[in-house]
RNA sequence: GCGCCCGUAGCUCAGCUGGAUUAGAGCACAUGCCUUCUAAGCAUGGGGUCGCAGGUUCGAGUCCUGCCGGGCGCGCCA
């Protein structure tokens, strides 16, 4: 139930009826037509900006507009008062009914409170973490996880049928780096060479991956197979031992990914679209469309390219659809590129029926998203609508003080730290105070403070303290039935504080905030209007400090009581299904 | 050089996908509030030419153009 959806009908049906009547020309477009909640309440409770938006098609000034619409809104049910505002704004009061529906409501469904229909059940895949299968992952990573996993959560509440995948980039070179790594690790795992030796060869860039994380992956490999790929040339070790580099890499991502509480309903391996032959049947499908060519590119501007050498190779003509410059598919020694790859990854996604996709990346990829894009627009028969979710850096910090990071040093900051430190419910939410396009710190010192300026545990306090209230409630009347089924029958018009409607008005609101969160993919929205209702709890609890009358429990007034808890019992149930969204459990009590 | 993202109070950031004479929080600063549901909190106050300059609009922090400043990226890495 969404009030403001609510009374938005209301209000195109009345302009529909004007339009029957006459009264309005034919043919408005009512897209624009908005129920808010207005910035200030004093104005009213719900706010529409209808007469504004139609004034130019319906041919008339806002305010005429808005005196036709006074009468019939006026009769519409739980509106007590209408009035024209500014320059044809138009202000609903609603009924204090309204907002004791709203209450009970919330106890009837609980947490399912929120849920909407905005997405009509479409598919739309969610592609995040995608980590290399080369190494532990880092903050960055947790970051993309949190993101892409809230938003899969938040879309599904909104009513669409959310798929999770992971593209495990398990093909290239990169993976044949950390193989040749592992290698060589398992050779001083044997004792045919040394740590000098493997040190030395890291210098002379022999090997890429210098990370001593490799080395229980060596002596897995030792234990497995003993000295079978210690002789040899690459040829014949290069493929088995990528093959166990990378599962063994997967296992350990999808342990820690499971240790933050996110887990995905599909791995996508590149190495196997490539061996399925999807890589050449993508490819084939632009050549057949003319969307390929022969061609040499300029040199890179801007940075020097010392071992630049113009030659011609098949090209994509990503210009035509928006794309700086044309993209190679084809490597000199005839192997696809990573793009090659991606564009059948992306194809494959459309041919299962994906219409909305979504990306999340890392901001360093940000100069890769047009011509994913491209590629996209490309098949044009069934392009899907592609939004790509650029997660800024973490910068890690305790007490203020950044903590260096740096891969070569090895001191550089793995997911699994992070929620050994702090917790995984700690991680997440702080994940999602910042608009993934924002930089975020990460204080591991303060994420865990108790104090106003931490957002979880703020939000987590005012959870707890609904808890400890009702705790309080059971001494006080043990033979009173305090279930949401029992609450949602107090006289819940008893609620007359203006604060109280206020809290009322805000759960009222979520419903809301989660259809927009959804449609515009900015989970963080959820962080920040948790902690509007986590204030408000807050400072109606101080309150009753400040007035006892004002207190939740009053000894000698039962009926009141019980209003209240509902009240108490329903800023719970909203915090915790917006913190179900964010796969983050609301407390009990803080310790 | 080009592209993407960002620029809002001393600091960190919101700003509901253009709206309503006083642009909001928190931190920091000042002052108040605990024999009473967790004061781990709350209340009050000062503080901003929304980077700059144009434009579109009945209406711009929000959209467009240019400039300034910061971050990221820019063929055969992924």
């Amino acid at each position: 139930m969404n009030i403001f959806n609510l009374y938005k009908d209301h209000i195109t049906g009345i302009v529909n009826n004007l339009v029957a009547a006459g009264t309005l020309p034919k043919g408005l477009d009512l897209s624009k037509v908005a129920a808010e909640p207005p910035r200030d309440f004093a104005h009213g409770d719900l706010a529409t900006n209808v007469a504004l938006v139609l004034s130019k098609p319906a041919g008339k000034n806002p305010r005429d507009l808005a005196n036709l619409l006074l009468d019939p809104l006026k009769k519409l049910p739980g509106v007590t008062e209408v009035s024209i505002a500014g320059p044809g704004f138009i202000n609903l009061r609603l009924a204090a009914s309204t907002w004791a529906d709203t209450l009970r409501h919330v106890l009837t469904i609980g947490t399912r409170f929120g849920d909407a229909d905005v997405g009509q059940g479409a598919p739309i895949n969610v592609e995040y973490v995608s980590a290399n299968p080369t190494g532990p992952m880092h903050v960055g990573h947790a970051r993309g996880a949190v993101v892409g996993d809230a938003l899969a959560g938040l879309l599904a509440k909104a009513g669409f049928k959310v798929t999770k995948e992971y593209y495990i980039n398990d093909a290239g070179g990169q993976v044949n780096s950390a193989a040749r790594a592992v290698r060589m690790r398992y050779m001083q795992v044997l004792g045919r060479i040394t740590e000098e030796d493997f040190q030395a060869a890291l210098a002379r860039k022999e090997v890429e991956y210098g990370g001593s994380y490799l080395i229980p992956i060596a002596e897995t490999l030792a234990k497995r197979d003993g000295d079978k790929w210690a002789s040899g040339d690459e040829s014949a070790w290069l493929e088995p031992i990528k093959t166990f580099v990378v599962a063994e890499m997967m296992a350990m991502i999808k342990d820690d990914l499971a240790a933050l509480g996110v887990q995905h309903d599909v791995f996508t391996s590149e190495k196997a679209l490539l061996s399925a032959g999807k890589v050449d049947a993508a490819v084939k499908t632009l050549e057949d469309a003319g969307l390929m060519y022969t061609g040499v590119l300029e040199p890179p501007k801007g940075k020097t390219p010392d071992d630049w050498e113009a030659r011609p190779q098949r090209l994509f003509k990503a210009t035509e659809f928006g794309d700086e410059i044309d993209r190679p598919l084809q490597k000199s020694d005839g192997s696809w590129t990573y793009f090659a790859g991606d564009i059948a990854y992306h194809k494959d996604k459309m041919d299962r029926g994906f219409a909305q996709l979504v990306n999340v990346w890392g901001a360093d990829h940000s100069g890769y998203v047009k011509r994913v894009k491209a590629a996209i627009k490309a098949f044009r028969s069934n392009a899907a609508e592609l939004d790509v979710l650029l997660c800024q850096m973490v910068r890690v910090l305790n007490n203020g003080e950044p903590v260096k990071m740096s891969k070569r040093s090895g001191t550089f900051i793995t997911m699994r730290d992070l929620i050994d430190e702090v917790g995984k419910d700690v991680v997440r939410f702080i994940m999602l105070t910042r608009k993934n396009d924002a930089p975020l710190d990460f204080d591991y010192a303060k994420v865990t403070e108790k104090t106003r300026d931490n957002p979880v545990f703020y939000v987590q306090y005012a959870h707890a303290r609904g808890r400890s209230v009702f705790r309080h409630a059971k001494e006080l009347w043990p033979d009173i039935d305090l279930s949401d089924v029992g609450l949602a029958q107090a006289k819940l018009d008893l609620l007359a504080d203006p604060d109280e409607i206020g809290v009322l008005r805000t759960m009222a609101a979520w419903p809301r905030i989660v259809e927009q969160a959804a449609l515009t993919h900015e989970p963080h929205r959820v962080a920040f209007y948790l902690g509007d209702l986590a204030a408000q709890f807050h400072a109606l609890w101080n309150k009753g400090n400040d007035a006892a009358e004002l207190r939740f429990l009053l000894a000698d007034n039962q009926p009141v009581s019980l209003a209240r808890l509902a009240l108490v019992r329903g800023v719970g149930l909203v915090i915790a299904s917006g913190l179900g969204v964010f796969g983050v459990e609301p407390v009990e009590e803080m310790r």
